[in-house]
DNA sequence: GAGAGACTCTGTACAGTGTACGACGTACGA
DNA sequence: TCGTACGTCGTACACTGTACAGAGTCTCTC
């Protein structure tokens, strides 16, 4: 579960952040700073520190305001956050894949999605529940679903197939985060970890109650040298990801390109 | 990503206190507590009122000492939630599944951890990326490796698979615990949500722009009355998570139980 | 029996967090 | 010129995990 929350406030005043259509002000002191500036400066700070550095009082000092001052140009942290989800969707650069079969063009969402949590560690950690409705993630939405588009599914189905290959990407990129936090945290790397645990363990663990567990846990950590490697994660599960939805797009034969892959 | 860090202290001091096997000191006065005690008293208020609750000074407040005294017992906060993930595993009471096909038993071991999640909202916090080496995880992961034996994979590729199979159901808890919470702290469930942002999106968002998108979003919003609804999620994604084991599984046609499915 | 020393328990303290509140200065419209 | 709306900011509050030191209690050794 992630820890922060975004969508929290009054919807209008975020959507309005959102879509730039807020009211201009006419009394009182020229603005100092811009609030693209704070959701940039956040996001920098987050980029290179991690979820766990997006605090108010540390953007502020980026901006070299006081904290409090950012609460003039944005509701609250959760809000923030809505701003800096959808700031980074307007980034990616859409890649075009039209034409080509649909499992090529599924590996390139998941891709860059991949890419994209990979760029922003602090993405996972941002909950996508409620998402920013936002011109980023529309574009985001629109893109992903051509994708999924013409392959014989219904609209809810192309809706669920993308939340399914989504969630998939942001488990495992949050799992890729999380290890290097425990990396920081713990100034001890996965193989590390697991290198002092397992001779250790040998002494407190009885092969014979445990035959399996032993067997395939010892062939897995032999593997990747740890107990879990998110890189060879997400190369397995996305295969089985798409020979999941292999199974629901080519349930009907008759659609073009797709079905021809 | 979880916000909440386990595996953090020193491995032969959490492997003790996993299996139980630290010396008893001799010295000083009697201890008023167990560990045990202190595990199950964090356990019942995270179960109670969610993960946001384990605090050690709300624990320590449940069982009528002092928030330092809790260190007397258990390293650090890392430490108790690693306890309390053994102890949840070791609670899960086993569904014998032997002989029917791979299917079923692979259904049963994500009903089951779904289960443990919906029971125990606090799970999806806790990152398992450096699990709890104890007892509870031991045989939790020799059962459910049970459920994929004989099915012709290699020793990896079993492991791989229940992460994958893992990861989904856990991804899909996280959710859900997602949902529950912001519920809880924005006072307004996801369909209130939806109503309120909805007629708001409308006014900002041009159809023509995004086609796709709005067609798609509001047939979906439309299924289930929200953006998101994890139950469903469920249902489906797991049907695809099957799907696409079965292509790897089905490859070899020739063993027992598991290919007559 | 006396005392050393290990152990449990606890109060205080520190560096953080988000943000409510009120004070102060600035710029515009009347 | 003045009222008013607004931007900025200092202080404060209720939290978090846990380091540290002191006080009390028990066992083992002499």
């Amino acid at each position: 579960m992630p820890s922060e929350r975004t969508g929290g406030g009054d919807p209008a005043r975020t959507l309005a952040l959102l879509w730039n259509s807020g009211p201009a002000p006419r009394y009182g002191p020229a603005r100092r700073l811009r609030v693209e500036a704070v959701v940039e400066a956040a996001t920098g700070l987050a980029d290179r520190e991690g979820p766990g550095a997006i605090s108010m009082r540390r953007v502020a000092e980026q901006l070299g305001v006081s904290p409090m001052t950012l609460y003039t140009y944005v509701p609250g942290k959760a809000e923030l956050l809505d701003l800096m989800l959808d700031a980074a969707y307007q980034r990616m650069e859409p890649a075009d894949t039209s034409g080509r079969p649909w499992r090529e063009r599924l590996t390139a969402v998941a891709d860059a999605n991949r890419a994209l949590h990979l760029a922003h560690p602090w993405l996972g950690a941002v909950s996508t529940l409620r998402p920013p409705l936002g011109p980023g993630l529309m574009a985001k939405y629109e893109r992903e679903l051509a994708a999924l588009d013409g392959l014989g599914l219904t609209d809810p189905e192309m809706d669920d197939a993308l939340t399914f290959l989504l969630g998939f990407v942001q488990a495992n990129a949050r799992d890729a985060q999380d290890a290097r936090a425990a990396r920081a945290d713990t100034a001890m790397n996965d193989e590390q970890w697991w290198a002092a645990n397992a001779p250790l363990l040998e002494r407190v663990l009885d092969p014979d109650a445990y035959p399996l567990a032993t067997r395939v846990g010892s062939a897995a950590g032999a593997a990747h040298g740890s107990a879990h490697d998110p890189d060879h994660a997400y190369r397995f599960g996305l295969r089985r990801v798409l020979d999941g939805l292999a199974a629901l797009i080519d349930r009907r034969p008759d659609d073009g390109v797709s079905a021809a892959e």
